[in-house]
DNA sequence: AATGAATGAGGTTTCATTCAT
DNA sequence: GATGAATGAAACCTCATTCAT
């Protein structure tokens, strides 16, 4: 074996994931994965103690990753405005990078979310942290930090999921400068 | 059967959703309704085809339901501004009033859209209806239409997602309120 | 209701009859029967005891009535020569007039023959006696009754087989014909 | 699993086929056969597709080895007498060396054939090629070669049948020579 | 007599997981 | 590590039968 061989953890994350976005975690069996990934049923037992096993270390690895993407995505030292532009940004772009992660991501958060441990950070909290500086700024006048949040992350994660749709018409880069311009019209005093 | 007990349809109707939103439809089983509903595991069967029939006539009744009464919302001869006003506070209202059926709507539409035929009209669709009458009015100045819905709908479902998780702290009237203000903001030339 | 509506009963056995030689007793449901014959599947239970006791009147039933009119085809007095030609013609036209009951009982030989009290005398019977008579007689050389019969039953009842999957091209009449003769040239010294 | 060892797949479609012949498909359960093949019930559905596969396998399968057995069991250059006097023997000596094979061929043919590809050739077919080859080389009779195949087959599955069910007291030969014998009578000029 | 909703035992099938090789 | 046959619990669903009306 090379080591330019892609690892059998690998084809097996990257199996599951394709198929649990389509056909949701409970609605993909283990063949189904072992099949797509060219590996027998057992060898999943040799890296993942259960389907739900496979299923949160997935989610939870894209949601780090993701999360850690954003908070990375601007300077420490940036204006408000400035950082959530970036935010809007990478967000688009890691959907567009990763699709599959990014839906997996969005739907595990409506389904599976019960029963992932509270306790990890997620992506939203980068938003909320930047709209509170904002707030304590002055530039923002959110009526509270959460809500401005919210107002921003839902325009952005509904405009990439109409664009995944297929029901926009404009150019990404129309797309995203639109979105970026909405949520500081939100967030802006 | 006497007519003042509540249908056997029904009940196992109710006793579906709950569980579907809380386990999803994969993870729930006919045994769990028939349970909770309190009638035996056949009885599904002589109102269903199948567990997917009843997801679906689930999700099939309640979208349309929402959609007519964000459709009726509104006078036809409103302003475009004071008809997004009106959509956004039934989109509260419902999400309040009927908060399973709101829950399944949202969560079926990420997992089960899939199987759904498209043709059904949907609640985005008279968003949609309005964006574009504001902007044919010159009122509105989004660049195009599906592109403003799509921020106003992410805005609103995101803020009831938070505050459904107690994120928010404000009051239920000022947080519609400022879910209007948001809404327009972004829509508004 | 004139005395001339067909009896609930009738109806019944109509129905499961019919679907019973399409589909099998056992691959047969109740509803399928009631939904056939018109009437509930409550009222079937109103007339048989159960399914099986349903299939099982019905065997009995026509198994009789074939019998009967076999033993009643010929005179006493006739030659065994012309006994046979008698049976054989009679087994067609029965099996023509009640094509369905023909093969239920043909069927339910082969299959429900199983849970059938021994002791009710069946059609092959008849034959039986006629043979032995001819071999008294010294008009038939079987080497024993029962291989005789055998061998004409056998030619009879396939040959039907045949007629009815539309294998055999001559007429009717010329069949039966040419079946007579090949059944007392089996039988014949 | 050792080679020695009687594969499951067998052990899975003998134990069907006693099951099928005694108590019908439809009235066979999966946990019957399971039991009977001394595996799990879900063993069964990693060697065929449903209870009706296994049933339709079992039956091709047969079909086809009993049909290339008669095939086999003459020489192309017998005379057509002498091939008959081969099938009529191959026919008894398979019912006697397969008994539930035989069985079950015979039964599915009244039940379940009408599922089964018409396509397939049949045992039937043999019989009626020699049959026509006799009837042009001016040996046989028969008035249409279905016809014949028709009586030749008939006196040979009843009086088979007959043995099976005990009602006939002459040795095996004795019966086998008895029936070659009105064969040849019923076909020959 | 007739109905048909309700039942629940039991049928077929699926599938995550194990384990001998 | 890798395999895949075997497992068996549990899923979905069917259906003969009952019973209140």
């Amino acid at each position: 074996m090379r080591k330019a061989t892609i690892s059998t953890r690998r084809k097996i994350s990257n199996a599951a994931l394709s198929l649990f976005i389509k056909k949701g975690i409970c609605g993909t069996t283990t063949k189904e994965i072992a099949n797509r990934a060219r590996v027998s049923e057992g060898t999943i037992y040799n890296y993942f103690e259960s389907k739900d096993d496979l299923a949160y270390k997935l989610f939870a690895h894209y949601m780090d990753k993701f999360r850690e993407e954003l908070a990375e995505s601007f300077s420490e030292f940036a204006e408000p405005e400035v950082k959530i532009k970036c935010l809007v940004e990478t967000f688009f772009r890691f959907a567009e990078r990763e699709p599959k992660a990014y839906t997996y991501i969005m739907v595990a958060h409506y389904t599976e979310l019960r029963k992932m441990p509270r306790i990890r950070k997620k992506p939203m909290d980068v938003f909320v942290e930047v709209v509170e500086e904002g707030i304590q700024k002055g530039v923002f006048n959110a009526a509270e930090k959460n809500l401005g949040a919210a107002h921003v992350i839902g325009i952005v994660t509904r405009t990439i999921l109409f664009y995944k749709n297929g029901l926009l018409d404009s150019s990404p880069e129309r797309i995203i400068d639109d979105t970026v311009k909405s949520a500081l019209k939100v967030l802006e005093s």
